[in-house]
DNA sequence: TTTTTTATTGAGCCTTACTCAACAAATGAG
DNA sequence: CTCATTTGTTGAGTAAGGCTCAATAAAAAA
């Protein structure tokens, strides 16, 4: 209501210095918004998304504010979808990997060492996920979460199927096991993150995987038992001695 | 420079009206400090950090935002205050608590359901501190990752005092095994957030500490094992009879 | 009582997400 | 080729919230 007059002052077009500068310009719709995604992504890879301005994003895309806004609800629509993409690759990616992978050890190894890679190597944009993805207890959160639990789902599939082969030890709860694996690597890089020590990935996963396999434990069972057998053995013969001793 | 003259218009404090609503009232600094401190765990933990308004905080103080800022020096340090104080607290309660628990087993357990309990019972707080101390390569979030590495230091030396004492297997790293263990903590919890079935926390604790113990792989030596050992108890009985029999 | 100290105040600054009316580049009609 | 329509684009403006600072008044000291 007060603002009817406003954009008289704006630089007159024909003024020789503002043209070369700002050339207003109509894109396809599909290509400007692949590239605000794409500046997006880079942006709050950066900066995180709390410290993303979404000037910056509507600069490096070639645009103002505004426009952004008209290819997008809101900075957190945006956001979300940067995700999407980020995830739907990832799971399609992952998905091909482990195709090829047979066993469940080894699958779920494959697994670890896929994400683990991922993570490592953009990191920046899984902290963002991660930090976001979190539940604010807001309803429009739950696109993420869909994802985030379609792509962590590979891995309880892999659990589960584990485990009607008979792979795995049948008291085992799947769910439980993937927040083991998902939230050990979580964990575990940003550890390295701060201790800047060398992430060496391959080893880690396989630390990760020995663990999750195989438990901390020591096998207190196992050394007594090597010996049973021969004691069993010996015993069977004596029995069979001695019982054929007494009926004989 | 240019705000000199601000203030004028403040409310004449002899208006009838005003006085008996805010009166000015000095107290002794520890005392503001601790209110500030309790009212901002408070707005922290019901919004999170981001909607966090420090106005809200202020109030609830009886305060005006102002005081809050010379009280802390921004928003970020009233928050690691609190975070701060959170810690100690969970410190102090988890090693007199452990101090109490004997054997690696036992001791790794009741860490795990410590955890579980406490992740629950103040979940706002835990949310906030798990996304903001995660790095935004800001130096000043150092103190809030000192506090949690020596929080989940507590298990840390439980998993290394049980290598040396024999009771886990020679070849785990430790710092794996407690990333594991506080980032599936994490994890199975944001599970339960949405999935809005009922969190058994003993349950949960108890899943999760048999899968990090004993691994997920079936033993296959153990099968027989079982078997043998009784078998062995019969035949050492049988022999025993047969002998005495035959000497008998 | 007067002076000094300092806790407290609240107006105001700045940044940033988001809105909106005006504008102009395509597109289509005559 | 010209004019009208559509709609992508613009940039000024609003609101909210973190943070500052000179003025003020309560407590302490003189």
């Amino acid at each position: 209501m007060a603002n009817t007059d406003k954009g008289k002052a704006r630089n007159d077009p024909r003024t020789p210095k503002a043209r070369a500068v700002k050339r207003r310009t109509r894109r396809p719709r599909a290509e400007r918004e692949a590239e605000i995604l794409a500046s997006a992504r880079a942006v709050f890879s950066e900066r995180g998304y709390g410290d993303a301005a979404v000037a910056e994003i509507a600069k490096r895309s070639d645009v103002v504010e505004g426009t952004v806004y008209s290819y997008f609800e809101t900075k957190r629509a945006l956001l979300i979808e940067v995700m999407r993409l980020f995830f739907s690759e990832l799971i399609a990616d992952t998905e091909s990997g482990l195709a090829a992978v047979r066993g469940t050890e080894n699958r779920l190894r494959f697994v670890i060492r896929r994400h683990l890679e991922t993570f490592t190597s953009d990191l920046g944009l899984c902290r963002v996920i991660i930090r976001e993805a979190r539940p604010d207890i807001a309803l429009y959160d739950e696109a993420i979460l869909d994802l985030n639990r379609r792509y962590t789902g590979i891995g309880l599939r892999v659990l589960e199927e584990g485990l009607e082969a008979g792979d795995l030890r049948s008291d085992i709860v799947p769910s439980v096991i993937r927040d083991l694996i998902y939230g050990g690597i979580e964990h575990a890089v940003w550890r390295f993150l701060f201790s800047n020590g060398e992430l060496e990935i391959a080893l880690l996963a396989d630390q990760l995987a020995d663990t999750v396999l195989g438990g901390v434990l020591v096998q207190k069972a196992r050394e007594p038992i090597a010996n049973s057998e021969e004691t069993i053995r010996r015993l069977e013969r004596a029995v069979e001695r001695l019982e054929a001793q007494v009926t004989g």
